[in-house]
RNA sequence: GCGCCAUUGGUGAAGUGGUUAACACGCUAGUUUGUGGCACUAGUAUGCAAGAGUUCGAUUCUCUUAUGACGCCCCA
């Protein structure tokens, strides 16, 4: 048997329901900000994502899906989504549309050569959003509240954010040079991966679970304690903007991000919810105002952010977040013979095209099975096609949930139909209580909440 | 890249170096029921991830590979 690919999944059945449901959320949230939709190249020149690390030291090893192509093209399959963002603005000079700055979002798969654990998949969906133009404070506030917005409508209760800033070139580069410094004379005390990481990446020192109770830790310099005054104001302009847009969030000096373009504001969301595994950061973003520029085009401030949907959808399922999602059909149609099996082809026909969602028996099922059918489908109302029936234009069409059944005209189906699913509100979508009619001690259905059950 | 554990039917799973691999759910058919929820009857893996080895004989032992879970590294 071929099995997939490590790290990537089938997503199918309700758990692709809630993923539509949850990217429908995303792209009305997106537009009401009035941020564009983009889609970029799933693959792109390899270069760009292993772009030279030039005057920085700090060194980040992308683990990336590479391949040459059949013309010797060095290509990558994406891992994030900005860099692509970027390009495209770019190479279509968008920095040149009078409509600045020039606010986008994606949503899209993203590739890493990573091995698989607990919230990290070698293939994962990301939707993120991008502002590039602006160095207003403001933009990185609205970023933050919109990514936040999202997880709120979404029925997301716990979720943290946390911020910092690195404060600009100046700073960042000032506050390396003062960790280093500090961490230098204490590093037999630390672990041997913080020896690695002193030469890489020094700030994610900040960042390791092994040392991070100690004293030496919990005394390191701060981020916020080396920015320069133009810096500082700027960080408490986007505090004071996140305020009046009713985000609450924490200051945490140990927010600093792997890469090097970031600078200014970086923050974290994450989600607090059990059994999230050793990875409960849904999505996180800055400010990288170098990287339009690194990738040759002029000098631009930017923000962003990123958020992986399987995260996103996990966090939904572990804290039962209740979904407005439909797993329910209108009719379901069930016959014996085979006339009336054509007569169920044509009637399935005629009713969907009128808007109605409509199954049928495909399986060759007797009566019996095909009840059992209607039940798993969560049909609201069946109609068991009889010949006698036909021959007089009658239909007998019963209402799953109440048990009654009608004899109806065959050209009234429509507007029974009509009446009874769209004017009265007896199969609006419920939260809370089992779509079943069955006795509630007996009930195995999974929507089932009853208290007997528990 | 490293480490640890796992992989038995549609699902949840029990189990053993030796002729027929529990049990439950589900599903299908039938009896009964005024056409479905109950009850009863019957059916439902030539197969225990794949390959190789040890053995008279392996699903059970060993190795390799694949995938899953979790952790480290890394985290865009």
């Amino acid at each position: 048997m071929i099995q997939k690919q490590k790290g990537c999944n089938d997503i199918y059945g309700r758990e692709a329901k809630i993923w539509k449901y949850v990217e429908s959320i995303i792209d009305a949230t997106m537009e009401k900000y009035n941020y564009n939709y983009i889609r970029t190249p799933l693959f792109e020149a390899s270069e760009l994502f292993h772009r030279g690390i030039g005057e920085s030291t700090d060194i980040v090893t992308k683990e990336t899906y590479d391949f040459v192509d059949r013309g010797g093209r060095e290509i990558t399959l994406r891992p994030e989504g900005t860099a692509g963002v970027v390009r495209s603005y770019i190479e279509n000079k968008m920095y040149g549309d009078p409509n600045q700055p020039v606010k986008v979002y994606y949503n899209g798969t993203m590739y890493r050569y990573e091995r698989p654990q607990s919230g990290r998949d070698r293939e994962l969906t990301q939707f993120g959003m991008e502002v590039l133009g602006s160095d207003d404070p403001l933009s990185d506030a609205e970023v933050i509240s919109l990514a936040v917005n999202i997880y709120k409508i979404l029925g997301l209760k716990d979720i943290k954010v946390n911020i910092n800033s690195l404060g600009d070139k100046e700073s960042r580069d000032n506050y390396r040079k003062v960790l280093i410094d500090y961490f230098k004379p204490h590093m037999k005390d630390l672990c041997e991966d913080c020896n690695e990481r002193i030469d890489k990446n020094p700030l994610r020192i900040l960042d390791c679970k092994v040392d991070a109770d100690k004293d030496i830790m919990k005394n390191a310099p701060k981020t916020i304690d080396y920015l320069n005054e133009e810096s500082k104001e700027r960080f408490e302009k986007v505090k004071e903007y996140l305020d009046i847009l009713k985000v609450s969030y924490e200051v945490n000096p140990n927010i600093v991000r792997g890469l090097d373009y970031y600078n200014h504001t970086v923050f974290e969301i994450e989600a607090k919810v059990d059994g999230f595994g050793s990875n409960n950061v849904l999505g996180g973003g800055g400010r990288y105002n170098g990287l339009v520029n690194e990738l040759d085009g002029p000098e631009t401030p930017c923000i962003g952010f990123a958020c992986g949907i399987g995260r996103l959808v996990k966090a939904l399922e572990l804290e039962e977040v209740k979904l407005p999602i439909i797993d329910s059909v209108d009719l379901f149609l069930m016959y014996v013979n085979e006339d009336e099996k054509k007569y169920a082809t044509y009637l399935s026909q005629e009713l969907r095209m009128a808007g109605f969602i409509v199954d049928t028996e495909y399986v060759g099922r007797g009566l019996k099975a095909q009840f059992k059918q209607a039940d798993r489908l969560k049909a609201k109302f069946t109609i068991v096609l009889n010949s006698e029936d036909l021959n007089n234009n009658e239909v007998k069409i019963k209402n799953q949930k109440t048990g009654e059944e009608e004899i109806i005209s065959l050209d009234a189906i429509i507007y029974y139909l009509d009446e009874k699913l769209n004017t009265s509100d007896e199969f609006d979508y419920e939260y809370d209580e089992c779509d079943c009619d069955y006795d509630h001690k007996d009930c195995n259905c999974e929507h089932c909440s009853c208290e007997e059950k528990k």
